[in-house]
DNA sequence: AGTTTATGTCAGCCTTGTTGACTTTCCAAG
DNA sequence: CTTGGAAAGTCAACAAGGCTGACATAAACT
């Protein structure tokens, strides 16, 4: 009763990878529960200041890609540009980012941490990492090998490329 | 100027694990760029009916589990009731979802369902399925299998139970 | 110079989450 | 058999963060 319907099954090397629905559907409800668990440990942080879950996403890219512009945070976020203004604008007006105009072009505005951005920035993704790293070791080294290559599969196409363009800056 | 910081490291077997925070960064990354892969599809068809994700997840859940309580609906998506009763009001006003009066426990409103309701699911699992389905396929079945180990270690526990109370019904 | 494109801003709306107060129904224990 | 508490539902108000539309400005392209 629990394998009514086989969607596909491949043949990898030596084993044999079935993908009944029943496996697919606990693949699907894995990643909206541990997509909550991801988000559980700064959702925590951030009520403490008065930001959003919308304000770390912010926070993260402009740290991973200091001097990034508004429209590139767009195309990452993949939000309105009014959605991801409101954001900048609290975040500018608590001195947490820095706007600079471009220099070759004026129309653009370069997005940087100030130090105390950056201190909200590291107490964020610290706690992240933590409950990532404990992930990790307990899943062990393959696992995250796999970990990594299921996510990169389910992203769209675009995304894929930001997230490869994010390593090895 | 990659590898900055050492977080931490480990030895599982033969082969070391080294975590470094600029590895969990794309591990961070890859969580968040794949979760909107993931709910993609479905976001899609909800905007054909008048429909969020948020009346998505309760119509899977009802599905995976017939007969469901409220109150059980309510812990494992982790909103309030008044929340998810806005939700179910309009799942039931439009002949998606029915609600059953508890037979033992004439408080308990048991949900299923309705024909009607069991289409639209087939329709946003199915959709859901087949980029899982591929992401699966692409990745090998030594990914999948370390995709969901890393992903039940990033659970909260109460939610590890609630997934894994899940598997073989 | 005039048009188009890129960028950024302001205003207003919708979904979906929240808290708080309250009612109704029902079970179970004193 | 009454009373306390659990389950369910409702109403109201509010907040976060999506969205669209209208618009301003700068730069680039005829």
């Amino acid at each position: 009763m629990a394998e009514r319907a086989i969607s596909n099954s491949i043949g990898t090397g030596e084993s044999l990878l079935f993908l009944t629905d029943e496996q697919l559907r606990r693949g699907i409800e894995a990643m909206f529960f541990a997509y909550r668990g991801f988000t559980a440990d700064p959702d925590r942080i951030l009520q403490n200041y008065e930001y959003g879950r919308a304000h770390h996403r912010a926070i993260h890219f402009i740290n991973r890609t200091p001097g990034t512009t508004v429209n590139n945070l767009l195309n990452i976020l993949g939000v309105t540009k009014q959605s991801l203004n409101r954001v900048l604008r609290s975040l500018i007006a608590d001195g947490l980012v820095e706007s600079r105009v471009g220099v070759q072009d004026k129309r653009e505005r370069h997005l940087y941490l100030t130090e105390a951005g950056s201190k909200l920035e590291r107490e964020l993704s610290e706690a992240q990492r933590n409950r990532m790293r404990t992930a990790f070791r307990n899943a062990g080294p393959e696992a995250v090998a796999g970990f990594r290559a299921v996510l990169e599969q389910m992203m769209d196409p675009e995304m894929q490329r930001h997230f490869q363009a994010g390593q090895e800056n």
